[in-house]
DNA sequence: CAGACAAATGGTAGCGCTACCATGAAAGGC
DNA sequence: GCCTTTCATGGTAGCGCTACCATTTGTCTG
């Protein structure tokens, strides 16, 4: 004599509680929540009414399993801590916030093997949509999100062969432009400062190397790079390490604003003037670049807009409207500051 | 004439084919992968062959509607950029990416309302365990925690009336330590620096006063604070108001690291020496707080430690052993430094 | 006004998995 | 030796929802 309905779970309204209530069948409350223009105003206010009384909810399982396809966005990032993809990932968040679709988020630690898993782990959810860090994934990687059979948006970077759609900037043009700069204020031994040397990194690096290389001022023994995570302490022995063994440097470029920040720390602590003695230019431009004495000159990125932008494209795409520039360069901005002012 | 099988989704492997490839019935293929000890030797090894061939992953949507569990746990945070709360969330992923559980993070904004709204997203997931910020939920918010019928662990805080299980410190005491440590070296005209001023922070201001009070100390004057969200741009503009308010100001205990850092960049665009005429205290211990010119004296907290102990309480309630003390005190450490070293 | 066609609604049959119960075989008790 | 108890396995019946197709009604053609 116990209720048919109750033997797992708990007692939560499903849709055929809805559609007894408002007296029509369950595939018109089905219809009602998901294509409303579908169903005549008589019977969507019913079934409204139902819903707000009951408080029905429809369970996201039941659904992705009937219509083999989830309300999920997969979003793969290499770092939850470092600012740059927290930003990337607040846009994303925010901008589906007001959607009915959830975000499943993935942190592959810079791993290309971690990241081949977690797309292994993604795929059987058939996702709406797939939000990827970066350009260089492995085979294995890049077959997994062409047969995703979903939109897909590599972001942070612009490079020639989208798997479906990129949202990002060059980082090699944002290496080079930093390091033109520094050269254009007249510095000439100019070191590279970084840290993690991910591809991105490596391009901002190839960047630097270019326009040294145009200025005729290369040298290999300028370049001071660790595989070691990024910190504002390993910018200040980072930086220690260069002066140790190029003494006569005058500037520094480095891959990221936290090994800047670090790299001024030490300044002060050693009295080297900045920016007289050294010119300091750092990457992506954190909020306290413009704040600290003296402020630094830095590379803004537009990460929260990446973020912004690939759900645009992606939610375009679900609807059929796939965006006509598969490939959108968002770019970046020098911002000359007290740290290059000389 | 088509396969039946195909009429939606694609083609992938279902636990029926695993099972015919095998030569076993469905259900034994559904144990052998969850409850491998119950399924003979001889078959587990038929199966998994089966599995390997076939690359047959199990569908976690059918799984979460046909067990009415879902293996899913949800993560509310009020922000993903605060560092604090990005470590929390690390100390959760990395434990968890071993384990078959995926997380389903939420951004509430610091919004009670947006809490309560996420939670009742969340809940008709059934998740397998909750893990929320904070400890001021909305009487509906603590309702739906109650009512979800899964471990819940509050994380950051601890406080006397846990839903359940709780993973913190007390803010309190961190806000009281840091202060006396100011008073006992012989700072006299302490302020408080506080940006979004959300529960924790009012703790930690709750405990500065204190500890003003017992000393004799307290003027409601020494206090600024704004609900805009922290940064370090805005700590250096607080302190300019604060010290344009308070021209005696000798201290200041600085509700956040980021805080921290503005007032030490405006003490040296102010060429006001710290520690000797200003000290300066920061809460989290950043990184940056040891590399800084001077080093700034800080409150570390054990972020990550809070996210993965949290996972850990949480796991051990799923398999059934509930930790005897629902309340964690991880603490926190006063690290002296040169900003208060006079 | 018949015929064609669209719009609105409903019934049926799964989606892929697991809870529940049943079955048969092996192992133990007296 | 019979009966109970365990263990290993399988069958059935859903979980709550939506795709697909059928049905009904109203609306438009010529």
């Amino acid at each position: 004599m116990t209720k048919p309905r109750s033997r797992r779970g708990g007692g939560r309204p499903t849709i055929a509680d809805v559609a007894r209530k408002a007296g029509v069948g369950a595939i018109t409350v089905s219809r009602a929540l998901r294509e409303p223009g579908r169903v005549s105003q008589d019977l969507r206010r019913q079934i409204q009414a139902a819903v707000d009384e009951l408080g029905y909810v429809p369970d996201p399982n039941a659904r992705a399993l009937a219509s083999a396809r989830a309300d999920v966005f997969g979003v793969l990032v290499p770092s939850l801590t470092n600012n740059v993809f927290a930003e990337v990932v607040r846009g994303i968040y925010d901008s589906l916030s007001d959607s009915p679709f959830r975000i499943q988020l993935g942190n592959t630690h810079y791993s290309g093997l971690e990241e081949e898993r977690l797309l292994q782990v993604f795929a059987p959810q058939r996702p709406a949509a797939l939000i990827v860090a970066g350009i260089d994934q492995t085979p294995l990687s890049r077959k997994l999100l062409e047969t995703a059979g979903c939109p897909v948006v590599q972001v942070m970077e612009t490079g020639p062969d989208p798997v479906d759609m990129m949202v990002g900037f060059s980082h090699f043009d944002g290496g080079r432009t930093a390091t033109e700069h520094l050269i254009e204020k007249g510095y000439r031994r100019i070191g590279f400062i970084g840290a993690r040397m991910d591809p991105r990194s490596q391009r901002r690096l190839a960047g630097y190397r270019a326009a040294m290389e145009a200025a005729g001022l290369f040298d290999p023994r300028l370049i001071t790079t660790t595989p070691v995570p990024s910190s504002v302490t390993l910018g200040r022995e980072l930086f220690r390490d260069a002066l140790a063994k190029m003494p006569t440097l005058d500037g520094v470029f480095c891959n990221n604003d936290d090994i800047a920040l670090g790299v001024l720390f030490e300044c002060h602590r050693a009295s080297i003037d900045v920016p007289k003695l050294i010119g300091i230019v750092g990457f992506n431009d954190l909020d306290m670049m413009h704040v600290s004495f003296p402020s630094i000159t830095s590379v803004r990125t537009h990460r929260y807009e990446i973020g912004t932008r690939s759900v645009a494209m992606a939610l375009a795409a679900i609807a059929g409207n796939p965006p006509e520039r598969r490939i959108v360069d968002l770019g970046f901005e020098l911002m000359q500051r007290e740290s290059t002012a000389r």
